[in-house]
DNA sequence: TATTGTTATACTCTATAACTATA
DNA sequence: TATAGTTATAGAGTATAACAATA
């Protein structure tokens, strides 16, 4: 199961994940949400419900960063799309590795209360409205850390 | 269950929390620990694994708020430990109030569902190390919103 | 010499306001 | 007139460096 619960260990790794892969934790976000798709701006600010400047900037880093791009929208010439890159999808999948590992505190739970576990959380985060799809909690094949 | 997974509308609710009382969340979490008990700042520091000139600024707002103290250490005269004022537990009373109310998403777990819930998390939290006793889940009698 | 805490400062995160271009 | 996005700027949040007092 997916690092779900940012606390103690896993918080820790998702700051570890960011230093590893160079990037801030927010444009980590929206790079696992975009890896989902090309998406208008507009639609990473409703998202993340920030503000449209702030948004700028974090795309910015991803651009520098050469993991997405922005393009032009086929139909609103105001509008662009952001697009993760070649390089991009290979950051996402190392995050992805990483933070698919479950914190060494699960090693308490027996792999019946781990699915347990997942199956409730599972539906809970289903109820909950906005929450993106890449962050919901799902099965992995990774053992407990240490 | 306490709100425990800061997703979603638990997430937003310890910032209603933070306006209601009138305390950063740093703030909050700091009175929360020191609800338990005086302390000096180097174990709050220790606690929140932060800088010790950011808990300097923590305990300003504490302070200027109302709600804790700095006195001087009975025996070390180098350090102060901080005490939670009359209106300090009532500030906790008050937000322990409002985070005991499970999110809304809840409604989606059967009564039972949401004990054994109660349980693996807590078994997992009691298996981090560093997280503060009143931050842990525990039991309430308390229904979920909405 | 090491530790507790504060001050001054700087850096990161996030929002507001004003703006351009397009719908 | 309203919406998509950017720029410039300001405000929180958090850390680093230098320091005073005490151990």
């Amino acid at each position: 199961m997916q690092a779900l619960l940012l606390t103690g260990e896993a918080h820790n790794r998702l700051h570890e994940v960011c230093q590893r892969v160079d990037l801030t934790p927010a444009a980590v976000k929206a790079l696992l949400v975009l890896s989902g798709g090309p998406r208008p701006m507009r639609d990473l600010v409703s998202t993340f419900r920030c503000d449209p400047s702030y948004m700028t900037s974090i795309v910015d880093v991803l651009e520098r960063r050469g993991v997405a791009l922005r393009e032009p929208h086929p139909t609103d010439r105001r509008a662009k799309t952001v697009t993760v890159t070649d390089e991009g999808q290979e950051v996402v999948r190392r995050v992805q590795e990483i933070m698919s590992v479950p914190p060494s505190s699960f090693g308490v739970l027996t792999d019946a209360e781990q699915r347990i576990l997942l199956e409730l959380l599972t539906r809970l985060t289903d109820a909950e409205p906005g929450i993106p799809a890449v962050m919901r909690p799902r099965p992995s094949a990774a053992s407990p850390t240490g």
